[in-house]
DNA sequence: CCTCAATTTCGAAATATATCTAAATAGATA
DNA sequence: TATCTATTTAGATATATTTCGAAATTGAGG
């Protein structure tokens, strides 16, 4: 929990390319590894527990393997963080 | 440039209320010192740096002092980067 | 031109992060 | 149950980050 750990579990390359492959599907460990040949098995199953801990994914086991799948929801709190930054000044309130 | 370099910069816990400071009104690096007690002077001005190269904020010279302002435009990108894993499927387009 | 104040740059140290190989675990199935 | 496969955990290492104090820089104003 926290932002801070979302932010810095976000802003690692290796760790957003594994957020794009999810988001066009739920996928097996070994499948996202197989997607990231730079690195090892054991590498991206340490990616996937930041990820796992902040929340971003979710996982589900099923037979031999475990699936990986995003939860938006946590998207959606960093837009919100992230938009307060952009909202325009209110002159109603000085 | 990238947002990995802009994520990077805005996933510190201390350059996020110096972000926060700046959402208010614009600073002087001493100013945001001030509201960094636990900070020194160099380390405030070492984060400085990351933010103006991940062009989240300007610097304005002015007699003595530099001083910082949001760059708002970077956190739309943001917005824009993070909004691609919130998208409902389209039905449309399978 | 000298000095003061604000800020940055430098060099060093402590901590954190990303990565690997090897070993451990968990579950399926022969 | 023995063993095979998928995955994680452990331990080690290299690299990156955050931080400090001291020194350098920049600009203002006497």
């Amino acid at each position: 929990m926290g932002i801070s750990e979302t932010m810095k579990a976000v802003s690692d390359p290796q760790r957003r390319t594994i957020l794009t492959l999810l988001k066009g599907s739920r996928l097996s460990a070994g499948e996202i590894a197989a997607h990231l040949p730079d690195l090892s098995a054991a590498t991206v199953s340490y990616h996937l527990s930041i990820l796992k801990k902040a929340t971003l994914v979710r996982e589900e086991r099923y037979k031999n393997y475990i699936y990986y799948e995003l939860n938006a929801s946590v998207f959606e709190q960093l837009l919100l963080y992230f938009s307060q930054f952009i909202e325009e000044p209110n002159e109603e309130n000085p």
